[in-house]
DNA sequence: CTGAGAGTCAACTCATGAGTTGAACTTCAT
DNA sequence: ATGAAGTTCAACTCATGAGTTGACTCTCAG
């Protein structure tokens, strides 16, 4: 088999010799033919039968790329979950502004990604649970990373007396709620995601915020 | 077949006959069963062979109660809503106090059913998305009655002035921490529990209260 | 041109889980 | 007793979906 690719792991290390470079691009291809599923069907209901077929392929091509189904979705959702974290992290870095603001920034990116870029990452964060064990293995580190983004500025928060909170208990409630927003708030586009979000994430800093 | 029971319903008709209350029993103690597994291995691991093991029973006897696996599940969830929905009720009836006090009773009562009573529950608002549309149908009665009891008071806390909100927004943001608690506050013993709920609580009710 | 590797697929195997069937067993009213 | 209704189960069928196999084609380095 030799793996000449990138192999399971997301990091690409080099596109390598040419073959090789084509070879990342289908399964690029796969990925994300795989995330759209995923967000339509929801995890339990796909089949790479179907994924398959919207590639125009056959499942037994799909074993060529991934050795299991799970190492597929792993990919994917792994994939996903970095691109995230990186555009959180981008915003965090831009350090202008009250912890609050930089928090609300967050909120706001988050809520963008989760309700109109990315609609699949969503049933990363809202239905981790009765997923295999393994998949929430493969994510921890990645979910510790999305975690150390969001609380890095509301210990900034605390310490400079904006916030007065339990740490955990207002981390907790912020990540319900905003994992909570694809239910009651489904495929917005830009324009009523807009009008929308700012009035959600102001309502979701006053789990922060002192009086 | 006859259906000389309850039938699909939950609503209990008249325990009827004689014969037709050890059948009520047997439904009961299905349903039970039902609950316990659908609370550990989730919905979608799920198997009626594993009821029926529970009950030293086979999945055939299963259907002689019940016609299928939705209605099962359906009833099984039916109930446990139920019953949480007149428990929250009760809660709100007490109208002693501020909207704000009734919310926290509220609020409390939620996350003791959802934490250590029935934790089975959870799962019904956890994760409606991916189950059976049939079964969302079958429930959104549950669920908007449940709303109900909560939109009351928070119409009333703001009516009084002593929540300033937009009502949807804070409303959804509450049911999404709420519902998302039992993902970081597994199986809590009711002392423990008790530790805690405050806390979580308060910082729930800072969606709502005006500074 | 050619052969080795990458890529693809039709046609499997294999396991699981929902739902069915027909016969046996229990209970109870007459 | 007896038979009708209620209850149970072993042993099916049937569909689905993961993973495999072996042959076939395509591409490209030599």
């Amino acid at each position: 088999m030799t793996t000449t690719g990138t192999g399971a792991g997301v990091k690409s290390t080099a596109p390598s010799s040419r073959v090789g470079r084509k070879r990342d691009q289908k399964m690029a291809s796969i990925l994300e033919a795989a995330a759209d599923v995923l967000s339509e069907r929801g995890y339990h209901n796909l089949s790479l039968d179907e994924i398959a077929e919207r590639l125009d392929l056959t499942k037994a091509s799909l074993y060529h790329y991934f050795p299991s189904k799970e190492e597929l979705v792993s990919a994917c959702v792994e994939a996903m979950a970095s691109s995230a974290n990186t555009r959180l992290a981008e915003a965090a870095a831009d350090a202008s502004g009250s912890a609050t603001e930089r928090l609300r920034s967050l909120i706001l990116v988050q809520l963008t990604i989760i309700l109109c870029e990315q609609p699949h990452l969503a049933v990363l964060f809202l239905q981790p649970l009765d997923w295999p064990e393994r998949y929430r293995q493969r994510t921890r580190a990645l979910r510790l990373e999305h975690d150390a983004i969001f609380r890095a500025v509301v210990r900034e928060g605390i310490r400079s007396g904006e916030f007065d909170v339990d740490e955990d208990i207002a981390m907790h409630n912020l990540y319900g709620a905003m994992n909570y927003t694809p239910v009651w708030l489904r495929g917005l586009t830009k324009k009523q995601f807009d009008t929308q979000a700012g009035a959600v994430a102001a309502n979701m800093l006053r789990l922060f915020v002192a009086r």
